[in-house]
DNA sequence: GCCAACGTTGGC
DNA sequence: GCCAACGTTGGC
């Protein structure tokens, strides 16, 4: 099972926001990158995210779930565009920052690290495993 | 608020 | 198809 990482600048969609929305989930509009795209159109449904905070905070700060699979973005026209829902799952216990990514040997291939400017990234099964260890949360 | 990194666009 | 110009993202 693929795990996955979503950006959201807090000011714009917070975690907060998206554990209001309950099991319903929301759609993850507003990408206009290819990258991106790709990934999402390669999730499954069930598929588990890391909620990663923007700018503000910069931490992962929770868990989300593929609640719907990749289907055109409701907020354009532009058929290029498609994007998939997400609901929350738990927040961790402990948030993890871009700092502590940084600062781990083991997170530095992490496309967080990495590639700071890719905002839906591909987590591995290992960083998955080392990010929650961190957060306090079993994976 | 600045700027580096990166992606996209458009002229040739 | 190349590459310069431009726009956007996101860390600092």
């Amino acid at each position: 099972m693929p795990y996955w990482l979503f950006k959201s600048e807090p000011d714009t969609w917070s975690w907060d926001q998206q554990v209001a929305k309950g099991g319903a989930g929301e759609e993850w509009h507003g990408v206009r990158n290819y990258q991106a795209r790709n990934n999402m159109r390669a999730m499954k449904i069930g598929d588990r995210g890391f909620f990663y905070h923007s700018n503000i905070g910069k931490e992962v700060v929770g868990i989300v779930e593929v609640s719907q699979e990749s289907a055109p973005d409701s907020t354009t026209d532009d058929p290029r565009w498609d994007c998939v829902h997400i609901r929350a799952i738990k927040a961790l216990k402990r948030p993890v920052t871009l700092e502590e990514a940084k600062a781990d040997p083991r997170l530095q291939d992490m496309a967080l690290v990495k590639n700071t400017r890719l905002s839906v990234q591909p987590v591995s099964d290992e960083e998955w495993r080392i990010v929650c260890e961190l957060g306090g949360v079993e994976p």
